[in-house]
DNA sequence: TTGAAAGCGCTACCAA
DNA sequence: TTGGTAGCGCTTTCAA
């Protein structure tokens, strides 16, 4: 490689500022627009090879990178999708729907980008996502109003969409009804001719979000039955477990549905070491359909929950891009189907 | 609210294009300059209290948020940091420490940005996190090389620090070395006694960065002592194994390191399923101290792994960043210590 | 206290 | 086939 002094020799190791293509251009010995024509590979204008080589020359030279912000800057959009990042470390289920997703969008030219909305909430966070400009904005849970869905379209988003328990005014909406994980749990259970049911409540703060719609649909298919429920909040410890298996005689229940696969795990640990036994004294009925349920002994009894691909999510987004007057979509996209095992 | 009809009366709804700090001003009868003091409460300059009032009444009437390309366009740099998301699902641990380091970063004033770098590979995707000129960049996993961080560094980014096995040239570096888990897991069975030791190496692609160390490290603690290792490979699955177990016999092991608690707590199910008792015939160790290896039965031997902080992580960056001229500096970060518990 | 204007890096139009 | 140049939205001197 030729050292190429380009600042003056002094003392102090001068931080070689970052290269343009107004730098490529000078040391290639042609005009910025031929830089860009190149690099671009702009099929409008043709450029001499001879002019090509001499200007991929002089950028591998230089080490030049475009610099995104000025080029979406000047073309007045970007190909962003921009997804807040989820507070609370959800399970392997939606880490997977998010890669799916991202490499979806990946295939259609798309950037995705996770933004860290800590400590931010509501419009304050749309406020902070429409600084960004994304062509698009996908957003989980239940953080955005009305109000939000506004700021983003003002700011250029030509698509929003929600992945959560519910629709907002003006963005296309993923349904995913938790309460339907809760009511084919409780059917399932009562099916099995059992009336006395508890349902786990994790007291983990940011689960709200999924617990409470899933205790209420199981209420709710359980309403006219005969059968009660029983809230059991429950910190997700063994000490915690330990304690709640402890007065589980007093309790008389006759089954639990236990909010997912995980808490499953620790109260039937706690149960079996107090001598319950599953499913003969109580039947228990997790969610998510995990690996460790099936290794789970008895076998555990689940609902299966199924996502959106992320390829439909990632159409779904393109669609609305390319036609963004059009109204918004509402699926319903959560599937809830009991996988019936061994303990219950 | 009122209804402001800044458009001709049209019968498409003609898209609104997205407010500027030009319009702002327009409509606050002030220039642009005033718009931006204002807004950025420019201590410098001091600007009468109905004029703020106006600037602030138009920003509010035309929902103004300000282009963050442009501001750090402008301004020639930006505190975003760019972290690329792991391409396959990380475990809970990994992803309440990029939490703990969103919300560190946070408090410093930095964005935190995940890019989605799906399918584009080692110094490619440097190159296209360098569009985006972040002020540092923290890259997980060992795809960066040397290369990389050049031209991450050449693009403006002051600092650039790996989260993985090995450092690299020209970076900070975060050494987090799989190897001193599984050499703490073959010490452990070692010292209990065991001999004929098997390690899982999982099947599933991505996770060799993190099996292989795991598996050179037990070997590393056992040589010269006598005691063999056994490579075992496992898909995870129940089918590979249920086949894995059957041919626990054969295999003549009175030991295994199942490379985590879950690949543990699946290999445990399959081989009681067979009769083998745990501890007795075979002791199982796992790694990551999940919440599942206490609640399995017999409770589960495993390996403590402390990640750094996330704090410390922020505090590094800043750090790096605010002095890009430092030596790169090196902190093995990966605690590994053995938690016995009753399958050892 | 406010305004005019330059310029960050890039692309695309129009001229040569 | 190539170059000049305007302008994307913003901040920040320098003048008024």
């Amino acid at each position: 490689m030729v050292q190429i002094p380009n600042t003056p020799p002094s003392a102090s190791p001068a931080p070689r500022s970052v290269p343009t293509s107004a730098d490529v251009a000078r040391l290639a010995g042609v005009s910025r627009a031929t830089v860009s024509y190149v690099l671009n590979n702009t099929s409008a204008v043709r450029i001499s090879e001879p002019t090509r080589r001499r200007v991929h020359e002089a950028a591998r030279e230089l080490g030049y990178v475009p610099h995104a912000a000025a080029r979406s800057l000047r073309a007045g959009h970007s190909r962003m999708v921009l997804m807040p990042a989820p507070a609370i470390p959800i399970g392997p289920l939606y880490g997977r729907f998010i890669n799916e997703l991202q490499w979806a969008l990946g295939r259609l030219d798309y950037t995705v980008v996770q933004y860290g909305t800590v400590a931010v909430q509501g419009d304050e966070a749309a406020r902070a996502w429409a600084e960004l400009r994304p062509v698009a904005v996908i957003v989980p849970g239940a953080g955005l109003g009305p109000q939000g869905v506004t700021v983003l379209k003002r700011s250029g988003a030509r698509a929003v969409v929600t992945l959560g328990p519910a629709s907002v005014e003006g963005a296309h909406a993923l349904l995913m009804d938790q309460a339907a994980v809760g009511h084919a749990a409780a059917a399932h259970l009562h099916s099995r001719g059992r009336r006395r049911i508890g349902v786990v409540v994790p007291e983990e703060a940011g689960l709200e979000t999924f617990s409470r719609p899933r205790l209420d649909g199981a209420r709710d298919a359980l309403r006219g039955t005969g059968a009660a429920i029983t809230e059991l909040p429950l910190a997700y410890t063994e000490e915690a477990a330990a304690r709640l298996a402890a007065r589980w005689g007093d309790l008389g229940l006759d089954a639990v549905f236990t909010y997912n696969d995980e808490y499953a795990m620790l109260l039937m640990s706690a149960l079996q070491d107090t001598g319950v036994r599953i499913p003969e004294d109580t039947a228990v009925i997790g969610a998510d359909d995990l690996m460790l349920g099936r290794l789970l002994r008895p076998r555990l009894s689940t609902v299966h929950i199924e996502l959106p691909s992320g390829r439909d999510l990632a159409a779904l987004v393109d669609r609305a891009v390319r036609n963004p007057g059009a109204a918004p979509e509402t699926h319903r996209v959560l599937g809830a189907s009991v996988v019936p095992r061994e303990s219950t």
